[in-house]
DNA sequence: CGTCGATGTAGACACTGTCTACGGCGGATG
DNA sequence: CATCCGCCGTAGACAGTGTCTACATCGACG
């Protein structure tokens, strides 16, 4: 055995994210984190990417969990309301994750992951939005994107600057696919 | 003279983005392409980030140029379609671009070129959305951030998974936003 | 003509991801 | 028990990267 060495690189990974940011993600320095000579990680990840795509799993779990935690009120607004703060709280408090969940290349072969992260927001999202509309998983989707959206430009500090803040706006796209 | 080979290394990095997407623009592939040593971009760019950060200013230039060349309709409905298909067309059309345009580290310094690029699209939102409303501004903001994070899910096919695609997503975005 | 600053070259350096040969160790097999 | 064999990590090589520094070249100007 063992895949031990599989779960040191990933919370290696996960840990170094955290503290320097996506960008200090390289393979060397994560098997020097976790013990190892920069040639172990390629026994158990084929590529760099590949080891990258399943840190950043953790960070679908982790995401997954902090917006299933929240408990429903009942009522559409404040639940919509504490779903998009989870999702943009996390954009802020885990930016580096979140940077590296959705990178242009990671996606490439990970977009399962994505799916499977986002299905169940996908369903409470449909609860929330549209009970009864045919359109209801359009209306979720779009409403998934706006949420994504407000949290990138919150994260790059296009906000501040308009003179706004990402929890004004998520009220605004709140009320605009709120009035049915 | 001159700035002759500044121009010329932005060209060439422009022309390799559109070739060979965002991933390829190493500082030394530019500078092969431009005929250069690769000590010379240094001359004109301090760093790395400097050049590519030129290279997506030319990007800013070219999707506020498109979206400006829609002539207005007059009927909000129709000049908002047109407007958010000539956004998510340029994110389709020039991918590579597109994703170097909003890469994180980028946008350190850079978020007054995308505040500049993106003030006439403001404008004409506001005009759009809410002619008479005080958080007209906030309106707009929203709005953009929606088509932003729809242009993304599109381009990672986060969508065709869904079973939808992005010109729909824009559609209930806009009738979201357009109910009263 | 001589000098000097601007501009590009060339090489070094540390670092990266990937590939390959090798060593050691444990467990299965004879 | 002895002997393989396969797994797993090491170590070095290789090409490529961004940055830095010494050097060459060339044109303008006193």
């Amino acid at each position: 055995m063992s895949d031990d060495l599989r779960a040191r690189l990933v919370t290696a990974g996960v840990e170094l994210v955290a503290e320097r940011g996506s960008g200090a993600l390289s393979l060397r320095e994560i098997a020097r984190r976790a013990g190892v000579s920069h040639g172990a990680p390629r026994r158990w990840f084929p590529t760099h990417r590949d080891l990258l795509a399943a840190i950043a799993r953790v960070g679908y779990e982790r995401l997954s969990a902090r917006l299933a935690a929240r408990e429903p009120h009942g009522e559409p607004r404040a639940d919509l309301l504490a779903l998009g703060r989870s999702y943009l709280g996390f954009s802020r408090d885990e930016r580096g994750m979140f940077e590296l969940m959705f990178r242009h290349e990671l996606l490439r072969g990970n977009q399962q992951d994505v799916r499977a992260a986002s299905r169940p927001l996908f369903r409470v999202l449909i609860d929330l939005l549209g009970p009864g509309r045919p359109d209801a998983d359009k209306v979720a989707a779009a409403f998934w994107a706006n949420l994504h959206g407000i949290a990138q430009l919150g994260m790059w500090g296009s906000l501040e600057v308009i003179g706004t803040n990402a929890d004004a706006l998520l009220h605004t796209a709140i009320d605009a696919y709120l009035e049915h």
